[in-house]
DNA sequence: AGCAACTATTGACGTTAATCAACTGAATTA
DNA sequence: TAATTCAGTTGATTAACGTCAATAGTTGCT
């Protein structure tokens, strides 16, 4: 192996388990090393596809973190996830194979490069790709149907907790704190994905602190108690 | 061919150009008519799949009108769309072969009823399939940031505009009126669809007819004025 | 360091939609 | 037909959040 093959090797990467299906064959992982071409690094700031460009890849982030948003026409824009490490991104641009959404790295970041005509020529060969394929775009539907819900439903003040133990969560089974972390978006664009204005998230962890659920140094928050924000978003029933 | 044969089979059903990939060889729509393995009558109020239960199939709606809905640990329950024929249901369902949502028909209705493994045997097989399947996921995926983007950005009134537009749309291109429709559903589950209350969904409509935008009777609606809807859900640009 | 530009917080006030409640009309049953 | 139930409408009031505005803290630039 050239020093080149081994720096996209899937079967050598530490974030395989998290973005590639497991119990994988040798010869398997050796069709699955196929899948990604390339690496590329993403500068905080910078756009790793836009709205309207042609699709051909998918995504797996190797590190960094992104927000994919959407505009509408009249120029509404609205955030629609925030991705990390380990996640799959582009998978809107499959159905007219243009993608819908501008994906932008909110720190320096590396994605792996997977064309997707590789994975539907792969995935029909291996199974379990395939229906490692099926499942992650089923798990975007089931992550989608989540924020409908919060959105449909939720308070201000339940919007932010759910928003802060999911990202604690997803972080903590990346091997980071189950209390602590460094939020990579503003308050803005907090807001624009959880459907508020940037005053009332504002107002909202300034809350938070007062009722000692969380610390709050600019984007550095820690959770004091996460059995509050639980109550906050599964309000007990009390009949 | 026997009877029950023909009765099952995609190639002689009409919503096929709907739910199935087009421009198929005869070999290939002949391996296509094996995904169906039976229809499924259900009555209005019935359900079709629930929440929790074990997912083994897709189901392609031939005739009659569902809602999906998902309901939190507390007991919120939130409307996340309505489907229609042609279209195809319980892809949420593929991530943790369980599905998790309910599936009920807001009137009389037949599946097909595809099991999913078939499916993505058939798709190894069949390119056209696999990709159409691909497609048909992402498709829900764009469909959803689309709801996010409702949900999490637009007033009411936009809110249930760009509602009416997308139900006349849909059913003007199977063959129905561009102006008038009959909701299927009650305000209730409107207004959970589109984060309101009954209340507010029945102002609004109010509002809409007091404008001449709309006449509604009942469930009956006849959309008077078009671009006066596109209007409240895009406003022009005033600079 | 000093200044500009950006990001976030806080307060006062306005708007929107939720809530509570009464009522109407349609559908269902006795 | 009357009685009951359910779905939808309308009005009055309130709560939640948005808007506008002032301020403070941060970041980056020269």
């Amino acid at each position: 192996m050239t020093p080149q093959t081994i720096k996209v090797a899937c079967s050598n990467c530490n974030m395989r388990e998290l973005c590639m299906p497991m119990g994988l064959s040798n010869d398997e992982l050796d069709r699955i090393d196929d899948l990604v071409t390339t690496r590329r690094k993403i500068k905080r700031g910078d756009v790793l596809f836009h709205s309207g460009e042609k699709f051909t890849n998918l995504f797996a982030i190797r590190t960094g973190f992104f927000k994919t948003c959407i505009t509408s026409e009249d120029g509404r824009a609205q955030v629609t996830g925030f991705q990390m490490a380990g996640e799959i991104i582009g998978l809107d641009g499959i159905f007219n194979d243009t993608h819908t959404c501008d994906a932008v790295a909110l720190e320096d970041a590396e994605v792996c490069v997977m064309p997707f005509d590789r994975i539907e020529e792969i995935s029909r060969e291996v199974n379990s790709l395939q229906r490692h394929v099926h499942k992650i775009m089923s798990r975007e539907i089931v992550r989608e149907h989540g924020i409908i819900l919060l959105l449909g439903s939720m308070r201000a003040e339940e919007r932010l907790a759910a928003f802060l133990l999911n990202l604690v969560q997803r972080l903590h089974a990346r091997g980071f704190s189950q209390s602590e972390l460094i939020l990579r978006m503003s308050r803005e664009e907090i807001g624009s994905y959880l459907g508020m204005k940037i005053e009332t998230v504002s107002r909202t962890f300034s809350k938070f602190v007062e009722d000692k659920i969380v610390e709050v140094k600019q984007r550095h928050v820690r959770i004091l108690n996460a059995d509050a924000l639980k109550d906050i978003v599964n309000p007990k029933a009390c009949d």
